[in-house]
DNA sequence: CAAAACAATAATGTCGACATTTTAGTATAT
DNA sequence: ATATACTAAAATGTCGACATTATTGTTTTG
């Protein structure tokens, strides 16, 4: 009677919604190169539907900014710039650090809860991180995420989403370029122990200023690496 | 040789573009009741097009959450509640003081130009508040856009742009049920000069406040009137 | 030999049609 | 009379087909 978990949800959802899914990821993680043309036929094989959804799924990625379209020139990737990157991270940290200094006002006991349980989930998997990057990434995610959520603001979190992943894109081009530095994850260690005592402590103005460096950081590295020069093509 | 101007526009966009801008303001200025449900029957009457465009332009609304969408039960206007429209304008104002905030840090004389000529503009037409609405509100929104732009940030002036919209249907759902207030906006008009002051001499804490009183002002009055109760509904 | 003109090939954007699912209406039974 | 089961109607989501437009390759011309 019941059907397994994977098949509700692909009965749930219809298929556009299902390609946003696979195709954002796709994009994201650089399967599709920056400003590459998307073509249909290509499109239709690898995800093995109509036209119909594809386009429904494009155009939805056309608001997100991960597709531009040029009317009867199709689909492209959204080309990626030095500009917009530093643009990007600045503006995730200006939001990071808002979403701070309003769940340090409203953040009830609750808040802190989360914080501590996704802190400790983020460090017990700190020795892995060369294993399993991608998992370390989810982790660590969870407990920015578990931080800002004190803000209580569907509309403001639903912003910083979307700025996480058009971030993430860069970061991905990136460590595809050079593979993971384990330095850099050690110095974020450091930087994220000094974030939980001053939001415990409630220092507002000094939980903004580490989430701030802590979120530029990568775009300086990702600005001076070799990963940027291919932005430039 | 040449085509005429709106020859050219349906030319250069493809119809879902087009539908998308009709449709939003469709629903933006309440010709959409907030739930309603969008029959492709009706849309594809009132926008001479076919579901393929339609469901297009739906796949973008539905980003932007202005419509909202279950498999095989079709789209439908997304609809309000007094606390989305309270955080909506919260984060709203947080964001406007957030651009004054680094305006002020980076904004050079061409900004403070800017700021100037289209205060010039709304003052001009102050007194035809009553007489045309439209006309008045837009040339608020420029003022106010004159103001942020100084942030140097296109992706923060999305997000800007798209808080606006959603915040201008609360706004419309309101004003089409009780007509417009003149005392509103002669106090809108004496914050904007406190704000052009604060702007011109720097002070930004005092601007980001004067900012966030500005925008939030409307909210509580949208809470209080009876516009708002027929959002419980 | 380069550049323009043309032909062919391919890709896009849109519509109508079909299968599936939901919704509304009616009848049946407890 | 209320609830359940069944039937009819309507609406959705998807695909293939067609016309239009762009792209590529070839030929022609100066």
């Amino acid at each position: 009677m019941n059907r397994s978990p994977v098949e509700a949800d692909n009965n749930r959802n219809n298929s556009a919604l299902i390609v946003v899914g696979e195709l954002k990821q796709d994009i994201l993680n650089g399967y599709f190169q920056p400003g590459e043309k998307l073509k249909m036929t290509r499109l239709k094989e690898r995800y093995q539907v109509g036209v119909s959804p594809l386009r429904e799924a494009l155009s939805q990625l056309l608001i997100e900014q991960l597709v531009v379209v040029e009317n009867q020139r199709g689909f492209k990737v959204h080309p990626v710039s030095r500009e917009e990157m530093l643009d990007i991270y600045a503006t995730r940290a200006e939001i990071e650090a808002l979403c701070i200094g309003l769940a340090i006002e409203k953040g009830d006991d609750e808040w802190e809860a989360g914080i501590m349980a996704a802190a400790h989930k983020m460090r017990k998997f700190g020795d892995l991180v060369e294993k399993d990057p991608q998992e370390w990434e989810r982790r660590h995610q969870a407990f920015h995420t578990s931080i800002a959520i004190g803000c209580d603001s569907p509309t403001l979190m639903q912003v910083r989403r979307s700025l996480y992943e058009k971030a993430s894109r860069y970061r991905n081009l990136w460590l595809n370029k050079n593979m993971a530095e384990s330095t850099v994850f050690d110095a974020n260690q450091k930087e994220h122990e000094s974030l939980i005592e001053a939001l415990l402590e409630r220092e507002s103005s000094n939980a903004r200023e580490l989430i701030r460096e802590h979120l530029l950081s990568p775009s300086r590295a990702l600005e001076t690496s070799q990963g940027l020069t291919a932005l430039d093509r």
